[in-house]
RNA sequence: GGGCGAUUAGCUCAGCGGGAGAGCGCCCGCUUCACACGCGGGAGGUCGCUGGUUCGAUCCCAGCAUCGCCCACCA
């Protein structure tokens, strides 16, 4: 058996991680690692995966997500916590809504025309393949969520706990129904709300317009880039201070065209310098109008419908789209000579962040949520600290929607979502219920109709951390999992999501839902352009996974995930492809040196050995020092160089004179070494890579079970460092620690000495040799045939030869630890020994 | 308009007060018994620009330029 197991090593010399990922997360799933156990009484550690929408394929923020999530899972896990990692997907209402549309569109069919029952079937079916594709992708990358548990936003008990948020904010007053001005997307036939509006750039033209003053032969000019709401205006407004218009202030003005008598209002709102100084107000199709005119009691007219034409209210124009019956407003007014001025104008206009539409802003019946007490009670959290965003300047964006945050449209004309949970009798009376009332609450009508419209997406998002626990029921999940610990996104939802959790986490648990806001980076193309589907700059992060691993495509994201924005480069990708394949070779050498008899244990009779575990112990607290600080880029750069440069590099070289020496209790010392650093590097690698971690620790010798459930190790930083046990019995800091001990002569086997230091102590070790691979002495010297000792002899020339051009070249002593290059000054002796002796039994001969 | 961030080797990025670095790419040499997804050697940077602070600045401060993202109700 064990002999089968040296054989597969010893074939195996490249890691294939096609080969054996798919294996290695059966076994963690088999063995029940991805649940978690309400019951244990251990401290829990929970994270809240943001469920991805199920609109189709996993992108590349999602692996990363995935990636850094997973890792904080599995080192929380190894540290002993009770860990879950919740897992699930989001209806997304909207964007799915969007897509199923224009699968009927192709199929030359509307929603309207299939109905909502016919409508809502097909949504279920889309959702169950994409939902099933989303979740084995997770799997591929290695993410231990608790899949037992899976949850979706619209699934059963989830719709009942919005539901029950819903009428719980509504018996508290919190949402209200109201006619207000909404961002009206018509391509969605829908509202959106004010983060689902995108600005873009538009060349438009600035309009003057002559508005006659009744009784006089004055005119006040208003300048407008949308001519058409002229039908709708309701009120010219001029700023108090303007000497240009006082006069004119509490007069009537004519609207153009209509010839509607329109007061002439003083409004602070209204810039002096900007146009001419007067502003037209349409409250029923312009945001800013409309809170001028709730402030001054105006009139609310409409004259552009929901389907984004002109209604009967425009007269001659209506039924033409707004941009047809603009030209054409145009020309009436110019040919009525009240065209005073036309100019080029460039500014934003608000687009559907989902179909591109542009957004119309109407006046429309739609339900509110009052947002002011809750941001209030969440800024506080992050105000004190308790809630903390990392990077800090993260909070910057929070504070600044927070701050001004406004009522909040959560009303959707759509059919795929939570239909609101309200029932209108033939009177128009309101009863809001989590389940079908049987009569009205005020009129106990029992005719009654339930609100055709569904919640905006992100009403049900912002209960995740604990309706996914059974929320509104009082479970066992809920009492031991919420609060939860960390939560991990992108910035572009802080505040459509991080900050919604947070109120409402407040709000109905009393408690915020986690205290740590991790804000990844945003991977863009490689070409700087957003990564899109639709822009054609996505990457399959699965595609990544087949060619490379998942192991290195976790490294690849987690050393690109730096700074806020940063480019996709495959090279990192690569690089931890060949991260893997190193640390499986050593690992395969490490291992297949072992004697069975031989012990994983620190034995430190060498400078080498004591320096090989100081750079581990050191390494490894600050790894793992990193990981709890988010910075993953930093923590897989260390790993990389303590697995390559540290133990490949320098201490499996090292390690070899003694392995291939005549020395036996050397050699049993050194492997127990190297198994030993081996072992420990397994463990702090693996929430960070753990498909190779897992599969090199199925071969070592004398461990049962799976490196994921293992403990994570003490990090003893400092230990075996002459400098830092010398700094502390003297009470001095390590650079002065270190020159005082190369001073004195001693071998400088100094540790976790920086590079500076090493170039401090170059000039004592320059003269010294390194390391070469000597063939063995007793295998030579044995060698009966002269033929045999002249080969030996000519091969250890030529090594020796060789040792000597590095040994000229300061390039390369400068780059080697000298406390290698001092320990190792001895085996060059005694390789030269070797020379010699072949020499001499040669010329014996 | 406001906020955040970036600008360091051909590419992607670390570094952030005294030595300019990594991976990839490039050049030279190696089928050295863990690994050619490797080993050894090497070329290649006035650290965006201008000032300031400092004994000393890629690193701190100010301004400018270019790029990116987020937020934003001047018609």
């Amino acid at each position: 058996m064990v002999d089968l197991r040296r054989d597969e090593l010893e074939r195996r010399s490249r890691h294939d991680p096609a080969a054996v990922e798919s294996q290695l997360f059966e076994r963690w799933e088999a063995a029940g690692l991805f649940r978690a156990d309400p019951h244990s009484g251990r401290p829990s550690y929970v994270i809240a995966l943001p469920p991805p929408n199920v609109t189709g394929e996993l992108h590349m923020g999602h692996a990363l997500n995935g990636s850094i999530q997973d890792s904080l899972i599995r080192l929380a896990r190894m540290r002993g916590r009770e860990t879950l990692w919740i897992c699930g997907t989001d209806h997304a209402s909207i964007a799915v809504h969007a897509v199923i549309e224009k699968q009927l569109r192709a199929e030359g069919t509307t929603r309207f025309e299939v109905g909502r029952d016919a409508f809502i079937e097909r949504v279920w079916e889309w959702r169950s393949e994409t939902g099933a594709r989303i979740i084995q992708q997770f799997k591929r990358l290695g993410c231990a969520l608790d899949y037992e548990h899976e949850r979706f936003t619209m699934d059963e008990g989830y719709v009942q706990a919005v539901l029950e948020m819903f009428v719980r904010l509504y018996d508290k007053q919190l949402i209200y129904r109201d006619n207000r001005i909404v961002n009206w997307c018509p391509g969605c036939g829908s509202t959106v709300s004010d983060l689902e509006v995108r600005y873009e750039h538009a060349a438009d033209a600035l309009f003057e317009v002559r508005y006659p003053i009744k009784g006089s032969d004055e005119h006040i000019t208003v300048a407008t880039v949308r001519p058409e709401t002229i039908l709708a205006d309701t009120a010219v407004a001029v700023h108090p201070d303007d000497d240009r218009y006082r006069h004119l202030v509490g007069g009537i003005a004519i609207v153009p065209i209509v010839n509607r008598e329109v007061p002439i209002i003083a409004d602070e709102y209204v810039k002096m310098d900007f146009g001419t100084g007067a502003l037209k107000i349409t409250p029923g199709h312009d945001p800013n109008d409309f809170e001028i005119g709730r402030r001054h009691g105006l009139s609310e007219l409409s004259v552009i419908g929901f389907d984004g034409r002109m209604n009967d209210q425009a007269g001659e124009f209506a039924g033409m789209a707004a941009g047809e019956a603009r030209q054409k407003v145009v020309d009436r007014l110019f040919a009525d000579g009240l065209l005073r001025g036309e100019q080029p104008y460039e500014h934003e206009v608000g687009h559907c962040d989902r179909s591109g539409d542009r957004i119309e802003p109407l006046i429309s019946l739609q339900w509110f949520m009052q947002m002011d007490e809750l941001a209030a009670a969440a800024n506080a959290e992050v105000r004190s600290g308790r809630v903390r965003f990392i990077p800090t300047s993260q909070e910057n964006t929070y504070f600044h929607w927070m701050d001004n945050i406004r009522s909040w449209c959560v009303s959707r004309q759509l059919w795929w979502g939570h239909q609101i949970p309200v029932w209108y009798c033939q009177d128009g009376h309101s009863t809001a219920a989590t389940s079908a009332p049987a009569a009205c609450g005020q009129c106990g009508s029992t005719e009654l109709e339930r609100d055709p419209d569904v919640l905006d997406t992100w009403f049900s998002s912002a209960l995740w951390p604990f309706a996914t626990l059974g929320w509104p029921e009082q479970t066992d999940r809920l009492e031991a999992f919420y609060p939860g610990n960390a939560l991990v996104t992108a910035r572009d939802i802080i505040n459509l999501w991080v900050a919604r959790m947070l109120m409402m986490g407040i709000e109905f648990m009393g408690e915020i839902p986690f205290t740590d806001v991790y804000i990844t980076s945003i991977i863009q193309a490689a070409d700087g352009r957003r990564m899109s589907k639709s822009l054609g700059t996505g990457i399959n992060p699965l595609d990544l996974i087949e060619r490379y691993g998942a192991d290195a495509t976790r490294y690849g994201l987690l050393k690109m995930s730096s700074t806020q924005d940063v480019r996709f480069a495959e090279g990192m990708i690569d690089e931890g492809a060949k991260l893997a394949n190193k640390l499986w070779n050593a690992s395969r050498f490490v291992l297949l040196q072992a004697d069975a008899s031989v012990e994983p244990a620190a034995v430190a009779v060498r400078g080498e050995d004591r320096w090989i575990l100081s750079r581990l112990e050191g390494t490894g607290a600050e790894v793992l020092r990193l990981i709890d600080a988010y910075d993953f880029a930093g923590a897989v750069k260390l790993l990389y160089a303590l697995i390559w440069n540290d133990f490949c590099d320098w201490y499996v070289e090292a390690a070899k004179s003694r392995l291939y020496g005549d020395d036996d209790q050397a050699r049993r010392d050194v492997t127990a070494t190297l198994l030993w650093v081996l072992e420990r590097i397994l463990a702090l690698a693996h929430p960070l890579l753990p498909f190779v971690t897992e599969e090199i620790w199925s071969f070592m010798p004398g461990r049962s079970g799976l490196l994921m459930a293992s403990a994570m190790p003490e990090w003893q930083a400092g230990m075996c460092d002459p400098a830092l046990e010398h700094a502390a019995q003297n009470d001095m800091d390590v650079v002065s620690a270190a020159r005082r001990i190369a001073n004195e002569g001693q071998a400088p086997s100094v540790i976790v000495t920086p590079d500076t230091l090493f170039r401090m102590l170059l000039p004592k070790t320059a003269n010294v040799s390194l390391d070469v691979h000597a063939p063995s002495a007793s295998a030579a010297a044995a060698a009966p045939d002269p033929e045999l000792i002249r080969g030996e002899l000519a091969d250890a020339t030529a090594e020796l030869e060789r040792a000597r051009a590095k040994l000229a070249n300061e390039g390369f002593i400068a780059r080697a630890p000298a406390v290698l290059v001092e320990a190792e000054r001895d085996k060059v002796r005694r390789f030269e020994a070797l020379v010699a002796d072949l020499t001499r039994r040669l010329e014996q001969r």
